[in-house]
DNA sequence: TTAACATAGTTGCATGTGCAACTAAATTAT
DNA sequence: ATAATTTAGTTGCACATGCAACTATGTTAA
């Protein structure tokens, strides 16, 4: 029935391209709202929110960033107030990163607004799509852990 | 049928960490076979492939990306060989962009890697599925340029 | 024809990203 | 106990990206 004797779908390009676009949108969004954040910074502020005093490497495992990555992500913010560092007293190669009020209020103010971005670009997709786009997508997710288990 | 109380799914997250962890796994492969590019690289190659030429700007516009970071990717694939610029003779604020026999060889190098990518990662999802999939994400991105429309 | 405007591209500044090499600290092995 | 190894985080270098301001060129209007 859907061999319609079309090539196949190759969906990669897709989801890059969704992706960039909702970047553009979350990030004018938030400029709009006045809420001064990256997408990126969100995350932070969710898994600090989810549990404060995380360590660096925790974060950057759990966010799926290299640990450069995080310790640059981790100095802006600390730069814009959203979050402090804290040497370890047990393990002093260890920094615990903590919400200041400032970032509290930050997300606090920023959560809203992700939460109806996700509803509005999602509008108009049924249930069992969306169910079924989750699966694809963690098919896809699936694969590259295999082959890159397969390749190293 | 679908209402099995669970909350509605959301699809933003998962489509920006598949997108993430797609561009880390296209990095290194093709670290791995020894070509030196990158996944945006490669995109403007494809753009030339199929027309030469083009200027720079349209290339921005059809690769969404700002005319700064078109700028500067075209910068950076100079500098490798890649492509070449060449001013506009009836318009001296155009620059047109060529593929070198190098960023010719590249791209011819690099094609089949990406298609087999493409192919290899989206392995156990029905031809149905990859259709509903696709559909979901164009729905994501008129949403997004809907939205944008009314914002502005 | 000259002034106002529009367009193409570049540059400064800021953010985000990874790899490789590094430092400092902690752990393990000899 | 001292050396070798591992771990957490930082830094240099390179790439990618956007906005705002800018230059140079081209077009339109007065």
């Amino acid at each position: 029935m859907t061999n319609t004797s079309k090539e196949t779908i190759t969906l990669l390009p897709w989801i890059g391209k969704t992706a960039k676009f909702m970047d553009y949108y979350i990030a004018d969004y938030m400029k709009v709202q006045g809420i001064d954040i990256s997408k990126q910074q969100f995350i932070v502020l969710k898994h600090l929110q989810d549990q404060d005093g995380r360590k660096q490497n925790d974060l950057a495992f759990i966010t799926n960033r290299s640990k450069t990555a995080l310790t640059r992500l981790i100095h802006t913010m600390e730069k814009k107030g959203l979050v402090r560092r804290s040497i370890s007293e047990s393990d002093m190669r260890i920094n615990h990163v903590f919400l200041t009020p400032f970032g509290k209020k930050t997300w606090d103010d920023a959560h809203p607004y992700f939460l109806k971005i996700v509803e509005e670009l999602q509008q108009g997709i049924s249930e069992e799509d969306l169910l079924i786009v989750k699966n694809a997508l963690e098919i896809i997710q699936a694969n590259i852990k295999l082959k890159t288990k397969i390749n190293q």
